[in-house]
RNA sequence: GGCCCGGUAGUUCAGUUGGUUAGAACGCUAGCCUGUCACGCUAGAGGUCGACGGUUCGAGCCCGUUCCAGGUCGCCA
C-alpha cells in the first residue's frame, strides 16, 4: 500500500494469518512482561496488538519506546490462541509478531495529560494540546461525524437543484447587527474590511441575478462572547435561499434536509414530521420563550384576570402565569425551588397543592375568595394531588421568568424526554417592537417582509404587525431564522420609516441591497441552520467545542495558535494602524 | 461589564475546628515478571496549595485585592 504500511490498524484479520504485513500507527500502550513486550497500534481506523520475540534487545527496544510516538511495525500476522482472545478489539483474534519495529516520529515530550483516559481534563489545557486531544476516540469521532454530515447535507441540497456559491469573506462592515471582524486595508489607509456576520446580502444579490437556489456551507464571523451552544468568532450555517417561493417553499425545501440528517445520524426518534407551526405570541404564553424545548411537557397558563379578583396583593394589578404539575413535592424540593427562584431574581415562588376533596392547600390559599376556588380549578384544568406554581410580574418579566420556571420543573421532575428529537417552527414574529426609550424599533431583521405587505404597513398599528419570519428550534435550541425577505422598495422605505429611518439612511447603509432591488428582483425567501449546533444535537456534545476541530476558548483565544497574537511594526505600518491602548 | 462555580503533584481529585514532614488514584522513572490487552508486583521522583497583601504564636483552610478558567445574564438584526 505504501512504504509505511500494507493494512491499517483495523484490517488485519484471520485471513492474513501466515502473511507479512507492516503496519505504522502510535503507541497506545505497553505491556512489558520481561520476557517479551506487547504494544497496541493505533491509527485513526483502529489498534491492532503486536509482540516482541523473547530476544533481550527485542524486549529492551519495545519497552522503552515513549507512549504515543508513531512507529511503523513489519511482522507475520499470528492466529491468537483462544484464551488471548481480545473480543473488544476487531483486530482481537490475531497480533502481528514483531520482526522489525522503527520509530518514525519520537515522543520527547512530557504528555501533558493521558490520551484515552476517561478523567476530563481540565478544557483549557485541551484547548493548548488540540492535536493531541484529537486523538481521544470521542472528539475524532466527532470530527469524523461532522465531515460526514457536511457531505450529507450537501448532497441533499445538490439533489434539490440548489447551486453552491462561494461569497466573500473580505467584504464591507454591516452597520445592523453584532460587532464586526475588522481587517485593516493596506491599499486604502484608514479603510477596513469586514469579515461577513453571515452571506445575508449577498445571497439576496444573488436572487436578484437569478440564481433561482442557493446554497452554501458558509463561515460567519461575529465578534460577540461565547456561550456553550455557541462559538464564539467564527461558525458555520447552512446557508440557503431561493427565489420565487414563499414561507411554506421554504419550509418544504430544508425540512426534509434537516429530518434526514437527523434521522440519519441518530439513534433518537425526531418527534413530528412535518414539524409543527407555533406562532410567536403562543409559544411565549404556552412556554415563556420563543425557543421552547418541546420534550418538556408542562405549559403556562396566564391567570391576570383570576387573581386581578383575589387579595393577594403581590398578584394584584400583575402578569400571573401558572404552571401546573402531577403530584405533591417534598418541602426539600420546594425549596430547592425557591432557591432557584430567588436567583433569578423573583421575590417568591407561590404554590398550591390540590387536596383529595379539590381544595386548596399552600402558602397563597388565605388569599382566594372560597367562591373563585372553583373557577381555578376549571381555569388551570385541575385534579386532585395536582400543584399549580404562580409566576408574577411584569409582562416581560413574567414570560421569561416563567419560561425559566418551566425548564427548571421539568428538569428537576425529570420529565423531558432525552429520546426524542423534538423540532417547531416558530411562525409570525412581531415586524416590531418597543426599544428601551418606548419607540418603535424592528424586532428581528429589518428586511423581513411585514405580512400584508404595504397595506399593513399603512394602516395597521405597527406593533400589531407580523413578518413572514421564522425559527426552527430543536429541544430548545434555536437552529436558525429565516424569513421571506422585503423585495420591493417601496414597501422596504415604508418599513424602515416607521423604525424611524429614512430612505438616504437606507441608501447609505445597504447601497447594494436597495440599488439592485430597483432592477427587478424576485420574490425570495431563505433559512440559514447553524451547522455547528446541529452537529452538537446529533453528538449529544455538551459544548459546541466538542464538535469544533480547532475551536477557541470562550474569551475568543487560540490556545494553541496564540491567537489573537501581536503584530510586528512593520506589519501595522502596512496597514496604517497605530496602537492606541490604555 | 454583572452574577455563579472553580483554581492543591504531569492529570483527576481529597484535605476535618486554623496546628508536626500536604495525601490518593492514574501517569512518569528504575527494577522484577513469557500471554497481557486499563497486565501485575516492588521501589522512587514529582508541590511557590493561582498570585499579592492581611489576621494569627501558627494559614492549603479565615479576610481583602487580583489573575486565570468554565457557566450564565447583557450581547448575538
Amino acid at each position: 500500500m505504501s512504504i509505511y504500511r500494507t493494512h491499517t490498524c483495523d484490517e488485519i484479520s484471520l485471513d492474513d494469518v501466515g502473511k507479512k504485513v507492516k503496519i505504522s500507527g502510535f503507541v497506545q500502550t505497553i505491556r512489558d512482561f520481561g520476557g517479551l513486550v506487547f504494544l497496541d497500534i493505533r491509527d485513526m481506523y483502529g489498534i491492532t496488538q503486536v509482540v516482541t520475540s523473547a530476544d533481550k534487545s527485542d524486549v529492551d527496544f519495545a519497552s522503552h519506546i515513549p507512549v504515543e510516538s508513531t512507529i511503523s511495525v513489519e511482522g507475520i500476522v499470528r492466529k491468537r490462541a483462544p484464551e488471548t482472545v481480545n473480543e473488544k478489539i476487531k483486530t482481537g483474534l490475531v497480533e502481528i509478531a514483531i520482526e522489525n519495529i522503527e520509530v518514525l516520529g519520537k515522543r520527547t515530550k512530557n504528555l501533558p495529560f493521558e490520551i484515552n483516559s476517561n478523567v476530563d481534563v481540565r478544557e483549557d489545557l485541551r484547548l493548548q494540546y488540540r492535536f493531541l486531544d484529537l486523538r481521544n476516540d470521542k472528539l475524532k469521532n466527532n470530527i469524523i461525524l461532522r465531515a460526514k454530515i457536511l457531505q450529507y447535507l450537501r448532497s441533499q441540497m445538490i439533489e434539490q437543484g440548489f447551486l453552491e456559491v462561494q461569497t466573500p469573506i473580505l467584504t464591507s462592515s454591516s452597520p445592523e447587527g453584532a460587532r464586526d471582524y475588522l481587517v485593516p486595508s493596506r491599499l486604502h489607509p484608514g479603510k477596513f474590511y469586514a469579515l461577513p456576520q453571515a452571506p445575508q446580502q449577498f445571497k439576496q444579490l444573488l436572487m436578484v441575478s437569478g440564481i433561482d437556489k442557493y446554497f452554501q456551507i458558509a463561515p460567519c464571523f461575529r465578534d460577540e462572547d461565547a456561550r456553550a451552544d455557541r462559538a464564539p468568532g467564527e461558525f458555520y450555517q447552512l446557508d440557503m435561499e431561493m427565489s420565487f417561493a414563499n414561507q411554506e417553499d421554504v419550509f418544504k425545501a430544508i425540512e426534509p434536509v434537516i429530518y434526514n440528517t437527523f434521522t440519519k445520524f441518530s439513534s433518537k426518534q425526531v418527534a413530528q414530521y412535518p414539524f409543527p407551526c407555533i406562532p410567536y405570541k403562543e409559544a411565549i404564553l404556552k412556554y415563556g420563550s420563543d425557543k421552547p424545548d418541546l420534550r418538556n411537557p408542562l405549559i403556562i397558563i396566564d391567570l391576570s384576570e383570576f387573581f386581578n379578583k383575589c387579595t393577594f396583593k403581590p398578584f394584584i394589578g400583575r402578569t400571573v402565569r401558572a404552571i401546573k404539575v402531577s403530584g405533591h413535592m417534598s418541602k426539600g424540593f420546594h425549596e430547592k425551588m425557591l432557591e432557584f427562584a430567588t436567583s433569578i431574581g423573583m421575590g417568591g415562588l407561590g404554590y398550591l397543592e390540590v387536596q383529595e376533596d379539590l381544595t386548596f392547600k399552600g402558602p397563597i390559599d388565605k388569599f382566594i375568595p372560597n367562591e373563585l376556588k372553583g373557577k381555578l380549578l376549571s381555569l388551570a384544568d385541575l385534579q386532585k394531588d395536582d400543584t399549580i406554581f404562580f409566576i408574577a410580574d411584569n409582562e416581560k418579566r413574567a414570560v421569561e421568568l416563567s419560561g425559566q420556571i418551566r425548564t427548571e420543573l421539568g428538569k428537576r421532575l425529570n420529565l423531558i424526554d432525552t429520546s426524542m428529537f423534538k423540532f417547531c417552527w416558530i411562525v409570525d414574529f412581531p415586524m416590531y417592537e418597543l426599544d428601551e426609550r418606548n419607540k418603535i424599533a424592528f424586532n428581528h431583521n429589518p428586511f423581513s417582509m411585514p405580512q400584508g405587505g404595504m397595506e399593513a404597513l399603512t394602516t395597521k398599528n405597527p406593533l400589531d404587525i407580523l413578518a413572514y419570519q421564522y425559527d426552527i428550534v430543536c429541544n430548545g435550541i434555536e437552529l436558525s431564522s429565516g424569513a421571506v425577505r422585503n423585495h420591493d422598495p417601496e414597501i422596504m422605505i415604508k418599513a424602515f420609516e416607521l423604525a424611524g429611518y429614512s430612505k438616504e439612511h437606507i441608501e447609505e447603509k445597504f447601497p447594494a441591497l436597495f440599488n439592485a432591488f430597483q432592477f427587478g428582483a424576485p420574490p425570495h425567501a431563505g433559512i440559514a441552520p447553524g451547522v455547528d449546533r446541529m452537529i452538537m444535537l446529533l453528538t449529544e456534545s455538551e459544548t459546541i467545542r466538542d464538535v469544533i476541530a480547532f475551536p477557541m476558548n470562550s474569551k475568543a483565544q487560540d490556545l494553541m495558535m496564540g491567537a489573537p497574537g501581536n503584530v510586528s511594526k512593520e506589519q501595522l505600518r502596512d496597514v496604517h494602524v497605530r496602537l492606541d491602548i490604555k
